[in-house]
DNA sequence: CTTTCTGCAAAAGCTTTGCATTACA
DNA sequence: TGTAATGCAAAGCTTTTGCAGAAAG
């Protein structure tokens, strides 16, 4: 059953985390994690309403312990866009880069390996090793042009 | 004189842009202004603690509102490095983008005319036309990987 | 003179922390 | 049974806003 055992990858994944950290899989700290895996990217308060809704008494300050964990393992990505601070969920996607348009806000994910490739060049240029990046390009939509 | 010329080159950007929505040139922010321009970043406490030294009374909030404005100009850009909110200066050495240590908090920046091009087209296959951009490489430096 | 700015202080986010209690292993 | 995690509320930061007096055009 390959199905199954793809589903639970990110749960396996965490649990590696945990594991090395001495730290415990809670009911809360699953219940973040699938919510956080069906999305593309979430704010905080996005989860904590969502959440909400099934669990009344889960905690915002949760959210961000999780969140953070998250991040330690290499699923979640801190972005800032705008005021905003989302949480991208690397794990389902793989890395993406992002398109925003400054207009009406619609964000569009893309993925360049030539970019990815110069960006390695770059970095080998001045001795750095590279663990991760992000890269946002910022300007108007096809719609917001016309 | 070639030199005064080049040196009031953002002031005269500032003015402009000023003029154009009905504001004022004040003394607060030319002494902003000319702080701003001899960093290469910034945050807002960093520039509010070297501008209290010649005036007491400068409040926070001013800057504030007034890299506000240089962001509108378009010779500050907001960045978000960890916790920080940085302010760059894009006036200085035009635009730049950034190799930052994970490790030791080093930041290079650099430029590369082949991914800008890339952008471009990764922005045209999806109907987007770049107004600006921020690439950020997250690694490790040359001295914290040995 | 009229409008905009400033500094101050208060308010408003968003995120983290302390603590008693609960849940995991 | 011993740690670690949770929820709540309070504290902490950074950034914004309201307002009366000051300054610019």
């Amino acid at each position: 059953m390959p199905t199954m055992a793809k589903a639970g990858k990110e749960l396996e994944l965490l649990k590696q985390h945990l594991a090395k950290h001495n730290l415990k899989l809670t009911r809360q700290r699953e219940q973040i994690l699938n919510a956080f895996l069906k999305m593309e990217h979430v704010t905080a308060e996005q989860l904590y309403h969502i959440l909400s809704k099934k669990d009344p008494h889960i905690g915002l300050a949760t959210i961000y312990r999780t969140l953070k964990l998250l991040c330690e393992t290499g699923m979640a990505q801190e972005r800032h866009f705008g005021s905003q601070t989302l949480f991208d969920n690397v794990a389902h996607k793989g890395h993406h880069d992002h398109l925003i348009c400054t207009s009406c806000g619609k964000i569009v994910e893309f993925q360049n390996c030539q970019i990815e490739q110069l960006q390695e060049e770059v970095a080998a240029q001045n001795g750095f090793t590279i663990q991760t990046h992000k890269l946002e390009l910022y300007g108007l939509c096809a719609k917001c042009r016309s």
